[in-house]
RNA sequence: GGGCGUGUAGCUCAGUUGGCAGAGCAGUUGACUCUUAAUCAAUUGGUCGGAGGUUCGAGUCCUCCUACGCCCA
């Protein structure tokens, strides 16, 4: 058990003394009549005498964040949800009990006051309190009221104490959620149909990644945490939802970085009687739609750089983009052995089993995708990196696929879908082969979707987003943990006595 | 997996050539009924991330481990 330093211990004694005076530390049942944004809404810029006229009794809740206190008297600042304001007590205005509680209060507890709004000497909107209701004991000591706290690992660790602290970060988990709901909106006013489906798949599919594994007990078997929940978003495609999307959590077993966190939050939209190109239309449009909702531009600052959303956005063949940098040689868009020569070159490791056209997208990946701050399509995949798209009609080497990068990150990935099951099982049986090989991200057979696919699937296309890596571009945000509320962390050293895990590792 | 950096009081940070572990804020005690980083006086608080080593002596030097950050793979 964690040490009770001296701070927590003087802030127990504080509760006893709160209960010899009959005072529930804990107590449930208050209700605030007004929020504190209201209150300066409201009365705000009222002039003083107007003020004393209509400002009446109003019941305030928040969290006490500071205190000046005085022999007789005291200010301090009550934060919740909407903003903060400053409060007053003077022992003459509350009875001795309630001034005496108010001296057992710390910064960080929980506080309802009945008063009414005044206009300090200063001019600060300010309750001067009647009565006063303790309604919470905080323990620990919150952090420096100056500094506050910036110690980033305490921040994700404890960002419950990260958000009490920094408005900013608030305000970025207030547009996370505006945002959810702007496409939310955009996606439902277009016909499209919200659907759930499984995040705990016996076939994990849909992209090409490291999936985790687990178990379930009661049927006894392995199952995975998906991928990508594209397979069961094209079934219901299948089934007659001709327009479905969801957003929700996929997992990926790979590195943690600034840009990738284990579980991650995707839209995944499919529309049938779309190709790719009606796909980079509506993208545009969503995006408009986004930012012009939640920002008021289609301009915005991201680290330093100025990003300009104005549509139409360039689109560039992946080879022809590759072929623009000027830093690799022709030959090498022409046979696998010079496009090796070319990755070696940049220190770009290979693998015996990487094909021509997956030589060339790790080029790309490592030449061009940096480069890309403004949006930007890049179509003309190689079929050989796109296992569920469909071939291009003049080249079927090349897939009917785009994927969009924004601030030198991919922002989304779409294509018109593969809907021939005899191809699409071939393509399968091509990623078994890779997978047999030692690919541990290569795709899994999936009869059941083939067989899908067999009963036939609409023309369609279909689009995945980033939704973290949007916010992140929209909030100015440098890493995705800024953008996540709980990214992951190494646990710290949780001692011999954790069962849990101890019951769970063996398997 | 590799490289660089960081980890010292509740928080934000100093700590010189290896020589008594510090400051501000918070806390505690006292004064104070218009302050807002309130003020004034006094004062408590440390597993210097962990283990080992070098040394008369280690927060400081060395090795290993650990967590976090950045870059690379």
């Amino acid at each position: 058990m964690e040490n009770v330093n001296s701070l927590i211990q003087e802030r127990i004694n504080k509760t006893e003394k709160l209960k010899a005076m009959g005072v529930n530390p804990y107590p449930s049942g208050y209700r605030p009549d007004i929020s504190i944004s209201e209150a300066l809404d409201r009365f705000g810029d009222m002039e003083e005498e107007t003020l004393e006229k209509e400002s009446g009794l109003y019941n305030f809740a928040g969290r006490i964040i500071s205190r000046r206190d005085f022999g007789k008297a005291s200010f301090f600042h009550i934060k919740d949800r909407t903003g903060r304001i400053q409060a007053y007590i003077r022992k003459n205005k509350v009875d001795d009990v309630g001034f005496k509680i108010f001296k057992l209060m710390d910064i960080g507890d929980h506080i309802g006051i009945k008063g009414r709004l005044f206009r300090t000497r200063t001019g600060e909107l300010t309750v001067l309190a009647e009565g006063l209701v303790f309604l919470g004991k905080s323990l620990r000591p919150l952090p420096e009221k100056w500094h506050g706290l910036t110690d980033v690992e305490t921040r994700y660790r404890q960002r419950y104490v990260d958000l009490i602290m920094n408005d900013h970060v608030k305000e970025v988990f207030v547009l996370r959620s505006k945002i959810i709901q702007s496409i939310r909106k955009f996606l439902v006013d277009k016909d499209f149909l919200e659907v759930e489906t499984p995040m705990m798949q016996p076939i994990p599919g849909g992209a090409t990644a490291r999936p985790f594994k687990t178990f379930h007990n009661a049927l006894g078997m392995d199952l995975y945490l998906r991928v990508a929940p594209e397979l069961y978003l094209k079934r219901l495609v299948v089934g007659g939802l001709e327009r479905v999307f969801e957003i929700n959590r996929s997992f990926r077993n790979e590195g943690i970085s600034i840009k990738h966190n284990p579980e991650f939050t995707m839209l995944e939209f499919y529309m049938a009687y779309a190709t790719y190109e009606d796909l980079m239309v509506l993208t545009e449009e969503l995006f408009t739609h986004i930012l012009m909702e939640n920002l008021g531009s289609l301009v915005v600052e991201y680290q330093g750089m100025t990003i300009d959303f104005k549509p139409p956005w360039p689109r560039i063949s992946l080879f022809d983009a590759l072929r623009d940098t000027g830093r690799v040689d022709e030959k090498a868009f022409h046979s696998r052995e010079d496009a090796a020569k070319a990755a070696m070159e940049f220190q770009i490791s290979l693998l015996p089993r990487d094909g021509h056209g997956t030589i060339l997208t790790k080029l790309f990946d490592h030449l061009v995708e940096p480069q890309l701050n403004m949006p930007t399509f890049i179509i003309g995949y190689p079929t050989e990196v796109s296992p569920l798209s469909r071939r291009n009609d003049q080249n079927p080497d090349l897939t009917d696929r785009f994927e969009l990068f924004i601030g030198g990150r991919e922002i989304a990935n779409a294509f018109t879908e593969l809907n021939d099951p005899i191809d699409q099982k071939e393509r399968f049986q091509n990623q078994v082969a890779l997978r047999e090989a030692g690919d541990q991200e290569a795709l899994f057979m999936d009869q059941d979707y083939v067989r899908a696919l067999e009963y036939g699937m609409p023309p369609t296309a279909g689009e995945g987003i980033g939704i973290d890596r949007v916010v992140m571009l929209l909030s100015d945000s440098p890493s995705i943990r800024d953008v996540i509320l709980f990214p992951h962390m190494r646990s710290i050293e949780t001692g011999s006595g954790d069962e849990t895990f101890e019951e769970n590792k063996d398997k």
